[in-house]
DNA sequence: AGCAACAGGTAAATCGTTCTAGTGGCATGG
DNA sequence: CCATGCCACTAGAACGATTTACCTGTTGCT
């Protein structure tokens, strides 16, 4: 441990910008232009070695929060994601972002939980970063999505509008959306977004009911709804995690899937694999989604960068 | 939008200790002093109130930046968590960690992923972190528990005692644990306090075998290991993802459980509800544990904080 | 009176960077 | 010969807090 050769010395005090300058015989400034490849300023290639050389050997790295104050603003992004935004999606969606801007020397912090705005606020003041994502909105919205042309083409109402296609494409018609208990506003946009899509498939806008977590309520939930909606041969997940207690509920009333009642999840969550039958589900690659939001979030150019398009996973449940 | 009360506004300059000190007509030095309820400063009621007026009024908040440079270290608390640890004890972790500083007006902020050196540096570097946890060490070692007079009888280790106690309280004797396919470091450690349980229960350790994630594949691995080992009659998962696929696999393999095999998982991720038969498994309650950790993490007292013990949620797998 | 102790402050250094405003020297042009 | 411009670099002022060292009265005590 803490070897001599290059880098972090375990306790004993910083390199800082005035030892490198020290060592190579100029300034504080010069160093500065130096190793921040300063567009203004003419260095001679002597001093510009010299100098990188010291920087090397010292093992000067910049100190960030110096370098904050002095800017304004620091590497980091944060993203604050809300509880309950868990999923195979955002996780991949951190994934591309992570990557992204550490590809940039930018450090990205994830804020979980619920956040207060005096909280908010904290961080703010405490690490000044660079920008703060907020997942529910980018999420819902897509609106970064638009901006590449992407839009209703790649946001979460594609998404939705996928799951209902797959479903219309088997021959349903009564479908139902069946929602988790507590997150009204992510379920009311997409429940939005499901019944444009219903009217752009020329069918009417789908019937929702929430499934309860606890097992028999759910199957009590779902048989109570069923009872008023005849019709209904397809239901459609608000995510997994929704889509497998459906799954569950239905066995529990002895319905057969896809036989008597068709099942599609959303965001593939891992565990559908693993039901009798399994879930068939929207899978959405949203590494690409991240790293554009790093781009936007940096304010640099988006340059082609074009997430795929979600696609159905189809296992064994519609 | 922007009102003038109290508070943040929006884009205008920040307010600064100085505006502070002049808006009350004392130094800078006084109105640190006050604000931060210095013990070896004594300064007179009057000024104290004028200045803590003053300061509300104009809505000044600290820098964070500023304090950090000075200080040399922020109030940010980092948690560095290597892809592949979520879950619930992960969750519940952070949530107490989270709650808990924030009552000491720290900022916990969570880094996802696989982390190089040079990243994990230059997060170090970037915001000068009061503390960096690193969750998987926390996790495997319960060296903090240890401290509290909990270790292995609130760690990892106990935890994994009372997954295989569970089953030898129902009769079984041959046991084998069900591996995930890539965890090394976890694994590894994992099993040695399974193994050790197990001596402590009178048994021989434990043979293990790996689950692939894929379906058929899960089975085929099963079958081979139930083969060659006849006097297994309960498998503990490693979690309960893993458990839920040997669910899936012995299914698939027409065993029934709990009859022909017993199955209990390991820190409940809420799908084991849902399966036919639903997966008994071990919770742990992390709160307290992510409360402890900020404690320690702050050089704080830990003061009676006590996690409760982990215990064994009885569904039907075994 | 003489002197210490203390209350109630203030000025200025400090943390490590960035960046503006110069500075001295040399070449070029009229 | 002098103005101009460029090259290569430097001094020092920010950024916004904390904190040390010091200052100026007042008391209290002998």
């Amino acid at each position: 441990m803490n070897g001599g050769g290059a880098g972090v010395m375990g306790g004993s005090r910083r390199v800082t910008l005035n030892d490198v300058a020290a060592a190579s015989g100029v300034s504080r400034a010069t160093v500065s232009f130096v190793l921040n490849d300063d567009p203004h300023q003419t260095i001679s290639a002597a001093t510009r070695d010299r100098v990188k050389q010291a920087a090397k050997k010292l093992g000067y790295v910049p100190h960030g929060v110096a370098r904050a104050l002095r800017e304004g603003t620091s590497r980091v992004v944060v993203l604050n994601i809300e509880a309950g935004f868990e999923g195979h999606y955002a996780r991949s969606y951190i994934e591309g972002l992570d990557a992204e801007l550490a590809a940039h020397e930018y450090v990205l912090l994830v804020r979980h939980g619920h956040h207060t705005p005096r909280a908010t606020q904290q961080v703010l003041d405490v690490i000044a970063p660079r920008a703060v994502i907020r997942f529910g909105e980018t999420y819902l919205t897509g609106r970064e999505l638009d901006d590449v042309g992407g839009g209703w083409r790649d946001g979460l109402a594609a998404h939705s509008a996928l799951q209902l296609r797959h479903l219309v494409e088997h021959g349903h018609i009564g479908i139902a959306v069946a929602l988790p208990e507590a997150e009204p506003p992510l379920a009311a946009t997409r429940l939005k977004f499901t019944a444009q899509a219903a009217r752009g498939l020329g069918l009417r806008p789908p019937g929702s009911f929430v499934v309860p977590p606890e097992r028999t309520a759910c199957a009590r939930a779902l048989q109570t709804y069923l009872v008023g909606a005849p019709e209904v041969t397809a239901i459609a997940g608000f995510n997994d995690d929704v889509a497998l207690r459906v799954l569950t509920a239905l066995r529990d009333l002895d319905r057969r899937v896809p036989e008597d009642m068709a099942v599609i999840g959303f965001d593939d969550n891992g565990y559908g694999a693993y039901t009798t039958p399994p879930l068939t589900t929207v899978k959405v690659d949203a590494e690409a989604h991240g790293r554009l939001s790093a781009r936007l979030a940096l304010g640099l150019d988006t340059g082609g960068l074009r997430p795929p398009p979600a696609r159905v996973v189809v296992r064994g449940s519609v």
